[in-house]
DNA sequence: TTCAAATAATAGTATTACTATCATAAATAA
DNA sequence: TTATTTATGATAGTAATACTATTATTTGAA
């Protein structure tokens, strides 16, 4: 028996279930490629749908547009990493490693999980630093909030905040330092490679500079 | 005589300078009227055109593509933005006090700079904040670091850098840690409105509490 | 076997993001 | 002053995007 690891969706953000049929499940694996690939303004469901072998109607059929798709693979992102974060802090009792290890888990590039099929995680990874905050700066926000499309986002960042409540119960800004450390671990990677002089990793291109520099960040001002 | 700031841009952002022409300070105007109402995203030149009371081909002829706009606006958004923290700083001695003033600076809503005609500060900064990002988010980011169009922006990350280093001239991660504030007065302040449980200001909707939660940030790490 | 659902194939529309052309008005130089 | 450059206005046109609609065909479940 293969164990696959299934991502539950809000299924506002779909017309029909993309994980229920070898249509759907190519056009979340091919959007993740052209998306990596090309950038999500470049992106085009009629560009998809030639790379699938099918056509526009076809992906329209799954998806109302491009945005809720991006939208659909950004959650389903934050999804796995909440998984990953549950599975690797699971039996860890000191908070101050917990947070050290979720830092290093929103750091650090990610390695294709085979569990999961039709989704490459490096990729995804890769999205989530370029076009991730694209997710939810728009001019509908309230709307999609509205309509939960941020849920698995706001989960990680309450998780994250009560790990660090854990390690100091009385820090007064635990949401805020979390939505911090997650866009930071984002932000801070995509300066490293496209506007080094934005960053002090200049030279290393590596990681492990950037899980340094916010380790140092949290962990001073939650003064632990 | 009336005093006028002038904020010097990079030619490369423009095909005719819109400084030089009652058409050309229309377009900045009305280009920022219309995208802090509605968002870059439905922002176009036909629209511009329309609320300027010109042609299409007329916008054209000052800016190839609204992208270049964008950056245009933003670009001079830095520039004042780097004039306000030299003219604010001037004279402060004691480093923290003027690191206190970058934060709120960075932070605080803006008012509108009777200074500068046709250009409304307050509007500006929130167009920052929605869409400031989207300026090197792109697949061309490359491109356009080499044709300099952030160097606004990375002259004020270096100067709020040398800041930090007069504060603590040991500290590591001076680029990194400007970057972030910069970056967090906007996006805290997006959050507050926009997705409140990303932060703990939900009730006050004041930025005060913003800058308090920076300051105890930076302070924090920098150990001062 | 039949019937419903999913997909493919094709067409069509409104809007966007431009480019091109030509006429006219205003500024400037000879 | 006239001649000439330069900016603007008016209009057209194109390729691509972001969809919607229709019909035919295939697939698969009862």
């Amino acid at each position: 028996m293969k164990l696959e690891l299934q991502i539950k969706m809000n299924p506002s953000l779909y017309l029909r279930d993309p994980e229920q049929s070898e249509l759907g499940k190519n056009i979340i694996k091919h959007s993740i490629q052209l998306i990596h690939d090309n950038g999500f303004e470049a992106f085009t469901f009629k560009k998809l749908a030639e790379s699938i072998g099918t056509t526009e109607a076809g992906v329209y059929r799954y998806f109302e547009n491009k945005h809720k798709l991006l939208v659909y693979i950004i959650s389903w992102y934050w999804g796995w990493i909440q998984f990953q974060l549950n599975y690797q802090t699971n039996n860890i009792s000191e908070p101050t490693i917990k947070l050290k290890k979720v830092i290093t888990l929103l750091s650090k590039n990610v390695e294709d999980d085979i569990t999961t099929g039709h989704v490459d995680e490096a990729q995804l990874h890769q999205i989530l630093i370029s076009e991730g905050s694209k997710a939810y700066l728009t001019n509908h926000v309230g709307k999609d909030n509205k309509q939960q499309f941020f849920k698995p986002y706001k989960d990680l960042c309450n998780a994250v905040g009560e790990i660090i409540l854990e390690c100091n119960p009385k820090y007064k800004y635990p949401h805020s330092l979390a939505s911090t450390i997650i866009e930071m671990a984002h932000l801070q990677n995509f300066f490293m490679n496209h506007l080094p002089s934005l960053t002090d990793f200049s030279k290393s291109k590596d990681e492990s500079e950037i899980i340094k520099y916010l380790e140092e960040l949290v962990f001073n001002t939650i003064r632990v």
